[in-house]
DNA sequence: TTATATTTTTAGCCTTGTCTAAAAAAATTA
DNA sequence: TAATTTTTTTAGACAAGGCTAAAAATATAA
């Protein structure tokens, strides 16, 4: 179907997508990428030749409903993956992206049909992400940024923006995971840094932190 | 460490070794893999090069320690994966091998590890094939081809040589799988076929066929 | 042993995906 | 508006892994 490069791309570009609006610049793509202009200008022309973007010469690219749908199927085996790695072989939420990167990319859909069975038909992956349904239809849903919650107010945590294992295991040592209570006991409006309470520990975390953390408020 | 291509070549050559003694040639390799002996030339001056095989101009190739280690940790991965197609996402035996071509290039070792542990350490894969060990070793059982059993003498199936779907789907259609009891009631010298009996069941099968099932005998 | 056939290697080309350096376009500053 | 900086594209190169065609080595037949 498509080379590991092209769905590495097309991946990247729905990301970006959903974090910014309208077209997506070839800087931005390479920066997330860890790759060079260059090589973004000449993928970016191969994925418009296949109708998988939209592409003018210094303006940017936005991917088609096609683009858009081999992404999220790649997103959705990515996560499902993950799903199963947690679940099924305990491996701890910060080992299991890297993993997850080469399973991706396995061609079968037979395959996600069944590892989706198996898992149980989950909804988010283990970071708190939703995972696309089989017609690439990600569901929203109503979350804060934790950086955006207001002095007394308490939320259950959702999410993580960041997935990195360093970001995780201070999650971990915090004792901070999917479905934890968060009060914001205070905030600091220099720096955006927070007092919060989890648990019966009250601790400073900086804003940092803060904006990479998903919350939802119950109202 | 190794890319996708130097590992199913390592592989291929893995099995041809124990297929056939002494040095692989190239045009055996070629064929196995389905591609040309130019190729096979190029590739091997590489492997030769990374002291993964001993290869001389002309003379054909051999696996080094480190080469057979390579690809037993490949075929290891393969099988395992096999497996878990199969007791876990139900899979019938003739649909998992092209998933596991691909399967068997994922890496890392910790997955390997607790996949294992996951699928209660198997010794065999759906096929009948022995999985090495986390040291790449190879236990070898003492399985006859079923076009060597005598007339008169019985078997149980524990393996397939072949695992075409082909001919996996014509097993099925005769109720023949791995644990089956096989009694061979008459033999033709002239083109090798057999009459034999499984369950309650009387039928021909030719020589292809019986070349293709590995049995046990008891005694 | 010489001639022929087969096997293997080499030479040169192609595609994918990457890079660096230079050119071109767009955006920003003066 | 003109000059400068930033962004993007183009040109040309390279490595991996494949191919075809031709040359070289080995094996087989006469
Ligand atoms: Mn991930
Ligand atoms: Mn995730
Ligand atoms: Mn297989
Ligand atoms: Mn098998």
């Amino acid at each position: 179907m498509f080379t590991l490069a092209e769905e590495n791309y097309l991946k990247a570009i729905f990301h970006l997508e959903n974090e910014f609006q309208g077209e997506i610049s070839t800087n931005a793509i390479a920066e997330s990428m860890e790759t060079k202009p260059s090589s973004v200008t000449d993928m970016i022309q191969k994925l418009a030749e296949k109708k998988l973007l939209t592409y003018k010469r210094y303006k940017g690219v936005q991917l088609t409903g096609s683009g858009k749908k081999v992404a999220a199927g790649v997103i959705r085996k990515h996560r499902l993956w993950e799903v199963f790695l947690v679940e099924k072989l305990s491996f701890h939420w910060d080992e299991v992206h890297e993993i997850a990167e080469q399973l991706e990319h396995i061609q079968s859909e037979e395959l996600i049909i069944r590892l989706d069975k198996f898992l149980g038909s989950p909804d988010f992956d283990p970071h708190g992400d939703p995972i696309p349904d089989k017609h690439g239809v990600l569901k929203r849903t109503e979350k804060k940024i934790l950086s955006e919650i207001d002095k007394n107010q308490k939320g259950v945590c959702v999410g993580v923006k960041e997935s990195s294992p360093e970001f995780l295991q201070y999650l971990d040592k915090k004792k901070i995971s999917i479905g934890t209570k968060i009060y914001v006991l205070g905030k600091e409006f220099f720096d955006g840094s927070m007092i919060i309470q989890v648990g019966s520990e009250q601790f400073f975390i900086s804003h940092k932190i803060a904006e990479n953390l998903y919350v939802q408020t119950q109202e």
